[in-house]
DNA sequence: AGCAGATTGGATTAGGTAATCCAATCTGCT
DNA sequence: AGCAGATTGGATTACCTAATCCAATCTGCT
């Protein structure tokens, strides 16, 4: 709406840039680790090693750099996701890159889920405009996901009668809550299932040749 | 650890038990509505049509109030899945199962999320003892669907080979994914796509001789 | 050099929140 | 009736947080 007044909307030098990415990735850490609520503007700031003025010369309101920390997060998940594992398009690489989800949040000792979920499930409802930027970000996550897919039926690897809408969704899904369920259980349990349960489905749509070790 | 102040251990008259039934029950409203750190104790005061003095009669502090909240959603999620459902121990109920929870969704305008995942991810890193509190309740709600598909194997409508443990799990973390992002999403797709594919994966246990329409 | 605008420091304020306290009232029980 | 303990009302406090303000400094550009 507003846009004249936005600080977004100024020029920003170097310096200046260096400085918003700063207290983007101190609130972006400290919001993982204690919740968007959980996180004061005296707690970023010191954190990000700035003054108060720095972050509501950034930032039009604690809403905004919310906003911000959105953006951040769902540009590194996106970042890694695609390039740490390419494109999803073979079993194998499923496997890998489930393992990768699972390992990762062990090593994270089953604190803080998805940075891109828990932020989801605390602030979707509250902030405005937060939503719909959640809503690209995972859509965008779904979206890499089912490129896989549909690159594997295009190779003759799935066959076509398989939906990559519906399991790329139902991959997310299954991966939200799993990370959710590992963050209370302190156990990948439920994690690995959910996302062993999508990928044994996804097997199912396997054309017959490729029958590779069940593991 | 401290059992001998704490006022949840001292005798409560049948008013007094009503009052604090009516806190918590105020308190899980405007939780499930707008998190636990954007619940204001003036606020559950207001709510509840209590004083001040009463929160703190009957609870230690704030997160001791926030316990009871989980404590109270479990119960009462649980009473409603069993309750209202059955157990889940056939195909037909699965489904049923499923349309309802698609259907909850929707009534609530794809606001909240899940009563209990919700609050698990924003409270089970910081407040002591409600992770575990949520793990448990976590526990016995995939107890629940796993008993059904226990009884599914029993009754020889799925096949020994069926891992309900596994597929419970996997059934737990995609409803709660589902949930999450449907928030997000303001709809029901990934929800209805989680729990579906679970559903097939099911049903590729199913004995040859149950093969009722696929819907 | 010198200007305009970006950047920074740090004090300050207004408002809300968790929690406490004490006195008053009610309740169950004998 | 009358007592002990449970319950209630509401003022109060200490603290924290979001946000503002103004003056000082730095930066890119001509």
């Amino acid at each position: 709406m507003v846009t004249s007044v936005a600080p977004d909307a100024q020029q920003l030098t170097t310096k200046g840039r260096a400085t918003r990415d700063r207290i983007v990735r101190a609130a972006a850490d400290l919001m993982f680790r204690h919740g968007a609520a959980g996180t004061s503007t005296p707690a970023v700031r010191d954190a990000a090693g700035v003054s108060s003025s720095q972050i509501y010369h950034y930032f039009a309101d604690k809403d905004a750099l919310t906003r911000a920390v959105i953006a951040h997060q769902t540009e590194t998940i996106l970042a890694n996701q695609t390039a740490l594992l390419g494109r999803l398009d073979s079993f194998e690489a499923l496997k890998a890159w489930r393992d990768v989800v699972v390992q990762a949040e062990r090593d994270l000792g089953y604190v803080g889920g998805c940075p891109l979920g828990s932020l989801s499930s605390e602030v979707s409802d509250h902030i405005p405009d937060a939503r719909q930027a959640l809503a690209d970000g995972f859509t965008q996550w779904s979206g890499a996901i089912r490129g896989g897919l549909q690159h594997m039926i295009d190779r003759g690897v799935l066959r076509a009668d398989a939906d990559p809408e519906r399991l790329s969704l139902a991959m997310l899904a299954a991966l939200q809550g799993g990370l959710l369920l590992a963050q209370a259980q302190r156990s990948t349990a439920a994690l690995e299932a959910g996302l062993d349960t999508i990928v044994e489905s996804i097997r199912c749509y396997a054309t017959e040749d490729v029958t590779d070790d069940p593991q």
